[in-house]
DNA sequence: ATTGACAGTTCTATTTTAGAACTATATGTT
DNA sequence: AACATATAGTTCTAAAATAGAACTGTCAAT
């Protein structure tokens, strides 16, 4: 598959996949939110080769997740920050955040906390429904076809190739 | 970088990234909450090449992600289902699809819709705060060293090369 | 005049992934 | 008996992505 294509599949996953779902990506967006903002800091806090954060970060810009914002002139010089569409980001971070709290740690113990500015807590996030307000899991949640899915309700249209991907909607 | 490395990380979003962060992982997770338990199942819904399914289910397995369990004799044959650990990503998915949702849907509107079981209602998935209850976003949260952090809450302890990653902690 | 900070670009070597074909076991069909 | 089908892989080569290092260009400071 060619990652181009991922973006323009019917499936909401998929193509935020297709813009955040690799590793550097994820991690530079990792040091936005730890408030780097400029490239030599990228480079230094990650290890990654300055081809590849060029790259991504240009990518990045281009899908209005950062903005490239001069900080100086001469020579011309530009800071990256999360526009809103980034800074919306910010619960799938915390939930991988999360996750890796609860089972990747070892026994020091989490190397992050995190604390609520508005109760004053260490919290942990919690993921609740928007109707009622209750805590979501997976067996609690029955997923349906939306307006924008693909193929009829049941099954999918079948494509002639048998290595071909069936659609599938998320 | 090798990617071994990143599991052992002090930062929680290094090594899940580590675990799940590649594109095929986090397909293969997302047809895993949408029911698909066998080998051909994931082949044929995503079209990734045998080798790499292969690949990927080995270490998913070995992650303790899913588990694999035979479902008949002769030929062996085994079905792959997500463990405790593994439903617990899901917030991880529901995050990204809902900023899917939100910033990638093209005209039709959503592929996919989430009903919660408990109120009967279509819903967006909102991040709270476990300890008072209110939705969090990037500014409201500080974030600050805890017992496994690595280094002193300041300076992280130079490495020798120039090229290596800073320790940075999350 | 030289050094250093910053933000890239360019190059080659290595690793990963894509794509297709092949193996193996058992059942069902002609 | 011979052949096709289903399932779950493995093996191979070609193409693409990434690693690692060096290089470019602008300006400030020494």
């Amino acid at each position: 598959m060619k990652w181009k294509e991922l973006e323009e599949e019917p499936c909401s996953m998929a193509r935020t996949i297709g813009v955040i779902g690799d590793r550097w990506t994820l991690l530079i967006l990792r040091e936005c939110f730890l408030r780097t903002r400029r490239f030599e800091g990228f480079q230094s806090a990650l290890g990654i080769t300055r081809h590849l954060l060029a790259e991504r970060l240009k990518k990045l810009v281009r899908q209005g997740i950062l903005r490239r914002i001069p900080y100086q002139e001469s020579p011309k010089r530009h800071e990256y920050i999360l526009t809103q569409k980034g800074l919306d980001l910010y619960p799938i971070m915390m939930a991988i955040v999360h996750w890796g709290d609860t089972h990747m740690v070892d026994e020091r113990g989490r190397p992050l906390l995190h604390q609520h500015r508005k109760c004053g807590k260490d919290f942990d996030p919690v993921m609740v429904c928007s109707e009622c307000g209750e805590p979501l899991s997976a067996k609690g949640v029955h997923t349906h076809p939306g307006p924008g899915a693909r193929s009829a309700p049941a099954a999918a249209a079948p494509t002639t190739s048998k290595t071909k991907a069936r659609s599938r909607a998320a």
